[in-house]
DNA sequence: CCAAAAGTGTTCAAGCTACACCCATGC
DNA sequence: GCATGGGTGTAGCTTGAACACTTTTGG
């Protein structure tokens, strides 16, 4: 049996929720937009070779990616019997612009505007959807998708566009600031706004400690 | 590539929260204590593959089942590169008892004495008992070790084992009614008290429609 | 009548929701 | 000087935590 991984890459710009699809440079379904992915080499954990696939496509490693889960119906590609494991990444969609390998002629496309994908792709995607969801109510994997100074319009912007909903800024800022996870800079971000909006920084240390705690950061959404 | 299919399969007797094993019969590590597990077919889906094997073992059908993650390290198995999905698997252990198959000399191990097991099989219990407790938190899984009807104290202890915590019976109680999930029944249990402890059974329709909310039944747990 | 488990209510603290006004600046 | 987005505080409510006594009945 083939074994493959495919990439579901999240990205944010400041202002939307994109997804990093390539446009197939091969037989079948040729010219069609897909997720990037790769096969598993015999020498290869899963997990690295969804890495170098990574790597390969946006220059980027040390990225956030997580184990999705496994696609495996016998004729899900028509060719051959594959199966294939996914992982969801997480990328700071500024530092890859200047490293994109255009060998694959991959596009940034916002959540709502993906066009449909070969083979299950679109399933990945709705999987991957769901489970960000999910692990970002109860941990801070959000700011993975962030540059390393950010505002908290920013951020605010970034959890509306997940759970695609509208935020009190007054009650997401307390919430957010309660978490202890964020280190005040004394400069603005001047693009957004002529009074400018502080910037923050991740307390690194923070982060990791009180990564496996629960947050609470959206009251009762639908859960997976 | 070889795929295989292990289970990490759940029982709870009314007192202890275990793990169902069997002994292998086959080599490598014959006689040594492990998974259920089985090759993914040419015309199978690899969750399919787990049900047939799960059924195999213990004559049920239609269990919960939940696809865990992908363990696919080059040289996990000594013999030949093989790749294994997991699943976990959460059954009532009196449904089983009389329905087990002898073929596999399977036994039921308290999570707190389960053996060491071949390959990297115990990290896929580890993996699985995280799990269990970050689903079980946040859904009403954990019903699905019980029998039809169930008291509130044996629920009580499920949860315990499940998290080693002790519960205040007051707030689990009231909690737990809060839910709109059990429908009480008439009669009592009288097995583990003179007074007896009102059996309930669950509300089907509430459960299927409540399941993907968060539920919160344990505050603050360490979530992976 | 007593031991053993089941069942039930209240008080306090914390956290969440809803909501409106002032601030700083570029044009 | 005004339009635009940034920033802050409070009151009411809900939810969770802590805690102790009464009930039932088999032996």
């Amino acid at each position: 049996m083939l074994v493959a991984v495919d990439c579901i890459i999240f990205g944010f710009d400041g202002y939307n929720l994109k997804l990093l699809l390539i446009k197939r440079g091969f037989e079948p379904e040729k010219n069609k937009w897909s997720l990037m992915g790769g096969f598993v080499q015999s020498n290869e954990k899963p997990e690295d070779a969804a890495s170098r696939v990574l790597r390969q496509l946006t220059g980027l490693k040390d990225v956030y990616m997580e184990q999705l889960s496994v696609f495996g119906k016998p004729d899900r590609d028509p060719l051959e019997r594959t199966l294939s494991i996914t992982y969801f990444a997480l990328i700071d969609i500024k530092k890859y612009e200047k490293q994109l390998n255009d060998d694959y002629r991959a596009e940034w496309f916002q959540l709502e505007r993906v066009p449909s994908l070969i083979f299950d792709h679109d399933e990945m995607v709705q999987q991957a959807k769901q489970k960000l969801r999910y692990k970002a109510a109860l941990h801070p994997i959000l700011f993975e998708l962030l540059p390393e100074k950010f505002t908290i319009p920013q951020i605010m912007t970034l959890y509306e566009q997940v759970y695609e909903v509208e935020l009190d800024k007054r009650n997401f800022t307390r919430k957010l600031r309660s978490t202890g996870l964020l280190i005040k800079q004394s400069d603005k971000d001047k693009e957004n706004s002529k009074k400018g909006a502080f910037y923050y920084k991740l307390d690194k240390a923070a982060y990791t400690e009180k990564f496996t705690r629960f947050l609470n950061f959206i009251s009762n959404p639908e859960y997976e």
